[in-house]
DNA sequence: CTTACGGCTTAGAGCCGGCTGAGAAGACTG
DNA sequence: CAGTCTTCTCAGCCGGCTCTAAGCCGTAAG
C-alpha cells in the first residue's frame, strides 16, 4: 500500500501517477521516471486511479484515455477540482476531438502515443513548475507552518519533529482551521478508525502536540468539551 | 446505547436507506438508525432498492450482498455515478475478495457481519462526511449568529461563549424561529428521551442562556406559559 | 383578595470528560 | 540483536459542567 511519501532527503522527490491498461508502457514509464529522481506509483484502471490518487497524492497524473472501468477523460474530470495535482492525458489517437476533450476536462496538457520519453519528462516539470511554483509551506496558522511536501512544521522559524501521527493530525487541525473537530472525525481520518471503545489515543496526541508546539496554555490548540478540539486562527 | 445528545447532526435529517432481505436484520437497523434521528427507508431486494433510491433520494445506502433478484454489488454498480449518494456494503463473509469487489464497484466502506451497531453508525457519518464536507456559518436570528464548524456564537459581534448544553439548546431554538418548541420536545432533543420526569433542567439552562445573552427581559427569548419557549426573530 | 400553579433563581454536590505520567508493545535502525 | 523511537493502553486525578433541590415570585383562577 503506497504511502504519501515519508521522506528524509532534502529535496523532495515529487510524485507521479501512470495511469495505463497496457503493462508495458507503465512499465516504460515508470523505469525512465524513477530514474530521474520521480517516486511513481501505478495504476491499471480508473477506478484503481481514483484511490491512488486520494492515497498517494501525486503531484501529476499521466492518464491513458482509453481504459477499462473508467476512462481517462472520466478520471480526469474526477479531479480537475483537485487544485494540486496536474494532469497530463495519453491518446492513442491523433484526432483533435480527443486533444478538445481532454483539455476541456481540465487536463494540463496532452500527448500523442507513440511518445518519445524526453518529451513527456519535460511535459511533466512543465506541469509541475506551473501547478506548484517553488512550492512554499502548504499550510499555515498564525506563526506555524506546515508543509506537505517535505512534512517539515516550523513554529516561528524553528523547525519541530514529528512523528507520523503527529503530523497527520497536526496537518488535519490545520486544514480546518477555527473550525471544532468531533473527536470521532478525528478518529476516522487520522487512525482510520473504525472505531468502537475508549482508547484515548487523541487526548494523548493532543497532549504530545501541545508539548512540542510549546503550547501548554493551550491557545493554539483549544479544547472544546465535549466535542473535540480546534485549532485557533 | 450512544451518547444522547453531544450529537452534532441534527441539521436536516439525513435520509438512509436499508437494503437486506432478513426482515430482523432491517428492523434493527432502522430502529437504531431511527432513535439516532435519521430518516430510514428500507427495501428488500435489488430491484425494490433502486426504486428507493430514485424517490427517496438517500444520503447513504446500507447495502445487503446477498439478495434475491439483484445482488448488492450490482446495485453498487448501478448507482455509483450518483455523486451524492454514499454506499456501505454489509457481507456475511469476511473475505478480502468480497471486500475489493465492494470497494472496486464504487462502495465507500465495507462492514462484516454481524456487525456492532455503534460501527456502523460511525460509518454512516463518515461516509456523510466525505461526501459533504462542513457546513458554512449557518444560523442567524436577529442580531444573534451561531456557526456550527466553529461553535462560535456572537450576538451584535460580540462573542459569548456556551457550555456544550447551552450550545446545543441555544442550536436547537434557533433552528426554529418563532417556533414554541414544547418543554418536551426540548428535553428528547437537547437531553434525550430517557429523562425522569420532573426536573426543572431547561428552565435552568434557558435562565445561563438569558444570561449569557443580556436578554434579562426575555425580549429574545420568550416564555409560553404552560408550554416552552421560542426564540423571537 | 387569596390561593395555587408554573416558571425563576440560587447554590452546592457529584460526576463526567479531559489531562497527565508511566510503561508495555511494536516498529525501525544500526 | 540491542537500542531507540513511536504508538497505544491504563489508571488516577482534577476542574468545571450538569443536575438537583428548595424556596421565591408572578400571574391566572376562583
Amino acid at each position: 500500500m503506497a504511502q504519501p511519501a515519508t521522506d528524509s532527503s532534502p529535496h523532495r522527490p515529487a510524485r507521479v501517477l501512470v495511469v495505463d491498461d497496457e503493462r508495458s508502457i507503465v512499465d516504460f514509464i515508470r523505469l525512465g521516471l524513477q530514474y530521474e529522481g520521480f517516486q511513481v506509483e501505478t495504476a491499471a484502471d480508473g477506478q484503481a486511479a481514483l484511490r491512488m490518487i486520494s492515497e498517494f497524492k501525486p503531484h501529476v497524473v499521466v492518464l491513458d484515455v482509453m481504459m477499462p472501468k473508467l476512462d481517462g477523460l472520466a478520471v480526469a474530470s474526477a479531479i480537475k477540482g483537485n487544485k494540486d495535482t496536474g494532469i497530463i492525458i495519453l491518446s492513442a489517437k491523433d484526432e483533435i476531438e480527443d486533444r478538445i476533450k481532454g483539455l476541456e476536462v481540465g487536463a494540463d496538457d496532452y500527448l500523442v502515443k507513440p511518445f518519445d520519453f524526453g518529451e513527456l519528462l519535460a511535459r511533466i516539470r512543465a506541469v509541475m513548475r506551473r501547478r506548484n511554483p517553488a512550492t512554499g509551506p502548504s499550510l499555515q496558522v498564525r506563526d506555524l507552518t506546515l508543509d506537505e511536501g517535505t512534512r517539515e512544521v516550523r513554529r516561528d522559524g524553528r523547525q519541530i519533529e514529528l512523528s507520523t501521527r503527529e503530523f497527520d493530525l497536526l496537518r488535519l487541525l490545520m486544514m480546518h482551521p477555527n473550525q471544532v473537530l468531533p473527536r470521532e472525525q478525528i478518529l476516522d481520518q487520522v487512525w482510520g478508525y473504525n472505531f468502537f471503545g475508549d482508547a484515548n489515543n487523541v487526548e494523548v496526541y493532543i497532549r504530545y502536540l501541545r508539548q512540542k508546539l510549546n503550547d501548554e496554555q493551550h491557545q493554539l490548540i483549544q479544547t472544546v468539551r465535549g466535542v473535540g478540539y480546534r485549532i485557533k486562527e
